[in-house]
DNA sequence: TATTGTTATACTCTATAACTATA
DNA sequence: TATAGTTATAGAGTATAACAATA
């Protein structure tokens, strides 16, 4: 392996070997936390949501179109911080597996209305039943105020405008 | 394009044009909203670390270097949830820069002891405290105790086992 | 045999430019 | 001209397999 072959003297003196890693510092950071939280919450949900072989972003699209029936493409890409050319395959996939359907838009010929199958609606209800479990998997360590409050606070941090 | 040229009768009549979209489930569950939280304080962190051209995995690397001379790059790893291979670019990358050296370790032949430059150290330093006001930023919009508050429950949902 | 650091590589996610058809 | 959807493509981030050196 290509060392260093000249060690300095400072740190043959010095040179600790790392016992327990000190985060204390990041451990201050918002961003930090927030991106440790996200990353284990998504994690547990990828299992959860495996059944139904939905990702987290095929859950939050099929769960918008089920919750805004004729939704657009761009309206969901503004609501979920996706790119347009990023939708379109996901899209496509979701569609290939029947669970939704792309109609004319009725008052916009350029959009497309983004609609749920009978097949979809009900794959939503039952994914959307068990991501409710797995928040109350959280809620077990959490307590539901505790949750309710880390909702509150995250959502502050978001969405700095309106409360 | 490409489009349905059959739109079903049911549709027709009904294809309502959606005008604010409801993402009122969406937001019960906490990995979206943390999701959402951690990509606004990242994009945040994103600016304001951008005058030391250093991205948040980066920051995160050098600061715990900086509070943990000696550590190795398994333990880096480890701690920031990163895959050895991957972090090997970043070390070669930061290191060409001058931020940080590889020396050997005091008691494992196989492993490098990482410890910052005397200009890695005054960089952390500076971007250290140009996190901090990051924070203050948003403490801003989120009183002291709601900002503590909001990090303690973060650190409950991803640090199941200890308190 | 197991582990550290490394290379090579593949896969996913995200981002940009440009085209078409409609407004 | 501006916008919705799409295509192609480039880049960043993340993943696995395999190797040499050391424990």
């Amino acid at each position: 392996m290509a060392r260093t072959s000249t060690p300095s003297p400072r740190t043959v003196e010095a040179a600790p070997a790392v016992a327990e890693v000190d985060t204390s510092f990041l451990e201050t950071l918002v961003g930090y936390n927030a991106r440790r939280a996200a990353l284990a919450a998504i994690d547990r949900f990828l299992e959860g949501m495996a059944p139904y072989q939905l990702k987290p972003v095929d859950f939050s699209v099929l769960s918008l179109i089920h919750h805004n029936p004729g939704i657009t493409s761009r309206q969901l890409c503004a609501t979920l911080g996706i790119l347009p050319p990023n939708l379109v395959g996901m899209l496509n996939a979701l569609e290939k597996r029947e669970l939704l359907s792309r109609m004319p838009h009725p008052r916009d010929g350029r959009a497309m209305g983004l609609h749920l199958t009978p097949g979809g609606q009900k794959l939503v209800r039952d994914a959307e039943r068990t991501a409710a479990g797995l928040e109350a998997e959280i809620g077990a360590r959490l307590s539901p105020s505790e949750l309710q409050t880390l909702i509150r606070l995250l959502k502050k941090v978001y969405k700095p405008g309106r409360p």
